[in-house]
Order: structure tokens, then sequence, then C-alpha cells
DNA sequence: ATGACTGCAAAGACTTTGCATCTTT
DNA sequence: AAAGATGCAAAGTCTTTGCAGTCAT
């Protein structure tokens, strides 16, 4: 009945390399960044890892970008920023939402809310920057 | 150098079936539901006017959910409440956030804001009772 | 030893696209 | 007639999964 976790330095470094970035990493990239390191990676260990830690709470799907799932290693509530040009997703503190909104709606809509997103859509520095550079060439 | 638009009437009837349902639904859904009045409709038309629908910005994308983009008719602000379970959207007026917001985080992280998403996850009406009754079972 | 974890490759699900044909203007 | 829109099917992308072998306990 129980399910007992073995230790895997796969498994690990595939947490850690998570952890250890703020790019909200997709699979592939999870995939190439651990290759070096572990020449004998499979695609679909990564794959079943990440439902593994999201099972486990230790990490959170940010949404499909592009076609590609997005995870993040950061649990605890904050926001995103999503670039629709180049896909780079940033955090935001959370700083604008009380807490007590997701008890609010429940109370309103007779749903039970589990948590919310917030997520901002737009153009990053650098994207603005590009654009602002390809309309130069382009006038 | 003007591209053309032109009339046809699967093209009007699947912004209509869009914009005639609350489901927010997927390509597939279209697809099925129009299928009874154009036995000869092509999946791939569906997608190519969703495309075409949400650059002219008839329609807007709700995410991708349990595999399957879905698609909003209604694009003047409000969020989402997205059922973990059965994968259900549903619309909340949006009262909490003020609209403001946009332009006080482009301010504050130097972005461009363009507009945000609000959702809400968690366990919609008809699977709370659902899930009650399948713990009773399992009890 | 047992059961978990992994590599590999095939299969799956969803979406996009090339090309010939049909339609609107 | 010209250009857009569609049907069909193939191709593409991302993700999941079956199976045999490997590894942690």
């Amino acid at each position: 009945m129980e399910r007992t976790t073995r230790y895997s330095k796969k498994r690990a470094d595939i947490l850690a390399a998570i952890r250890g970035t703020d790019c909200h990493p997709s699979a592939e990239w999870v995939y190439q960044t651990l290759k070096p390191n572990h020449p004998d990676l499979s695609l679909g260990t990564v794959y079943r890892n990440l439902v593994f830690f999201q099972e486990r709470g230790d990490i959170r799907s940010v949404g499909v970008i592009k076609g590609q799932e997005r995870f993040d290693g950061i649990t605890t509530p904050h926001s995103h920023f999503i670039c629709r040009h180049c896909g780079a997703v940033m955090d935001l503190s959370r700083t604008e939402l009380a807490s007590r909104i997701d008890r609010d709606v429940s109370e309103q809509y007779g749903l039970m809310v589990e948590h919310h997103e917030l997520t901002f859509h737009g153009l990053c520095p650098t994207c603005i920057h590009n654009q602002k550079h390809e309309e130069d060439v382009l006038s």
C-alpha cells in the first residue's frame, strides 16, 4: 500500500535544476541542461519526474507557453509576467491581491477555490528594445 | 498588399459557435458542434479560423487545459475559474482588481503590460458533489 | 530479492501545413 | 480570372507509456 521513494541522483538533479534557475524551464530545457552531466539521461525520465514533483507539490506548472509546459520551483504565492514575443516568464511579487480573494470568490460563487493565478502579459524590456529597433529598420 | 477577407458560411458559423456558448470551447468542440450542419467541415479549417479570429481580436485563448487550447468569445475583461477535475471553465466578473493594475506593474517593473489574467483554480460545484460521493463509496 | 527508477523507442494527442480544389468577389 | 478559403492527409511538436534492464534499499 505504501509507495516508497528511492534516491536517485538524476531525480535530485532535475529538481535542483528547476530550483536553481528563475527561467521557469520546460522539460526540454531541463533535459538539455542536465545532459552534459548525465549523458544517458532520457526525456521520458524528465517528464516522469516533472509529474512526480508536481504531485508532491515541489514544483508547479506555470502553464503552456508557445506549446511547451513551463515549471516553477517556487511554490509560494507570487505572480508572473509572460512576454508574448519571446515567451520569457518573470516572477513578480504579489503585493496587489489580498490573500483572502480565494475565500471571497469561493463564497460568492459556491466554488472550492484552492489557489489563483495572476499573470500579466505584454512585452519584456528586451523585446521592447528589439521591437523598436525593428521598427527603425522597417521605416 | 491589402489582404481582403471573404465571406464564408463556415467561418461565420465557427465564430457564432464560440460566441454562442459559455463553455470556452476547444477546437474539437467547435468541430463536433458544427459537423451536423457542415458534414464536410475539416478540423484544419477550424484551427485556421481560430488563428484568424485571434489575430483579429474576435476571440481570445483561455490557455491550454488538459492538453487542449480553449477559447473565449468574450473579450472584455473578466476572470475565470477552472475546475482541476473536469476542466470546466467559468466566467467570473472582475470586481476585485482595479483596472490600473496593469499600469502599476508596467511602471514598477519596466515592462509593457498589455493585459492580465486572473484565474482561479479548484473544484466546481459538480465535482465537489461527485468527489463527496466517491469518498462515500470508498469508505 | 523486491520494488522503484530509468533508457529507449513506439505510441498518443493535439496542432500545423502543403497542395489541389472550390468559392467569393 | 484572381486571390482567399477549404478538405484532406501528411507532417510536426510535445508528451505519455510499455517493456526490459538497472539500481537503491
